[in-house]
DNA sequence: TTCTATGCAAATTCTTTGCATATCT
DNA sequence: AGATATGCAAAGAATTTGCATAGAA
């Protein structure tokens, strides 16, 4: 579940945008999410948090991230359960998730966001749909596995 | 959370080619599953398959369930979350799923796969990722609530 | 017959909630 | 000060598991 580093700026203040209240926890959880270098899932988030801060209750960081997810700062994702039942959070950066998930090495890349407009139009004039979010996951061997296997073919 | 129909054929017939034996509970859960005009929940699954056998254990549903995930048979998906946090169950028909939620009437379309090569070959290209299995998700507002929106502005 | 699946009930795990107190604005 | 968030503990959901029995191959 390795992650590429996503650069992004300022959920802090997105959250104040929001009208959130800024409390250490809360400040926590937001850098947690913002620099992990993996996708966290609720425990997770838990256990870090409570590194920085013995105090860190695990129903704050729920319904942090809770509300987080409501206000569509924050996304869910179940990384097509590649490596498990648990569910991940990650801060939405902008409308578009793409996540390609190695079946083989559980590694997560996130490519460019090239393909987003195109998916857009297409599902607009074939479709009539106008998306607001976009998910794309997709599991299969990524670069390095692919060659790992050709090899051993 | 209404659903197009997908024609399917042959869900128990997958099931006994990969060895699973055919019990009359298994038999309801995928007969459920491959009739379903929703998408449908554990529990959703477990009601209806009581409604036909009052013997049927929960428990039983969900192990039959994740039997049919773990052999790639069934995929479980949340519908990003736009009408509650429950988990929805559907029938793998090949390795691409596509689901457009409107987040006004909380339909959901399953448009053609026709940008499914595109999007593979695109990422094999820039990504040396080889997809296995797709699926995408988008919340946005479908053509009837388009309309619907633009009449009333 | 043999092996797997089921029902049942209990156990786990995950998440939410009510309430008094603490904290942010 | 006033509103909101927190910790705590308990409740609630969702899901899994051990075991004896029933049922499919």
């Amino acid at each position: 579940m390795r992650r590429r580093a996503i650069p992004n700026e300022g959920l802090l203040e997105r959250m104040k945008a929001r009208g959130l209240r800024l409390t250490g926890q809360r400040k926590i959880v937001a850098e947690l999410l913002e620099t992990a270098e993996e996708h966290l899932d609720a425990e997770s988030v838990y256990r870090r948090a409570r590194a920085q801060d013995g105090t860190v209750h695990r129903a704050t960081v729920y319904r942090t991230l809770n509300r987080l997810k409501k206000l569509g700062l924050v996304d869910e994702l179940d990384l097509m359960h590649v490596s498990g039942e648990r569910h991940y959070y990650e801060i939405r950066p902008s409308t578009l998730h793409i996540h390609l998930v190695c079946t083989a090495c559980k590694r997560v890349d996130e490519p460019s966001e090239a393909f987003w407009d195109d998916l857009k139009r297409r599902v607009e004039n074939e479709n009539g749909f106008r998306p607001e979010v976009v998910r794309v996951e997709m599991a299969g061997l990524c670069a390095t596995c692919l060659r790992k296997r050709a090899r051993q073919l």
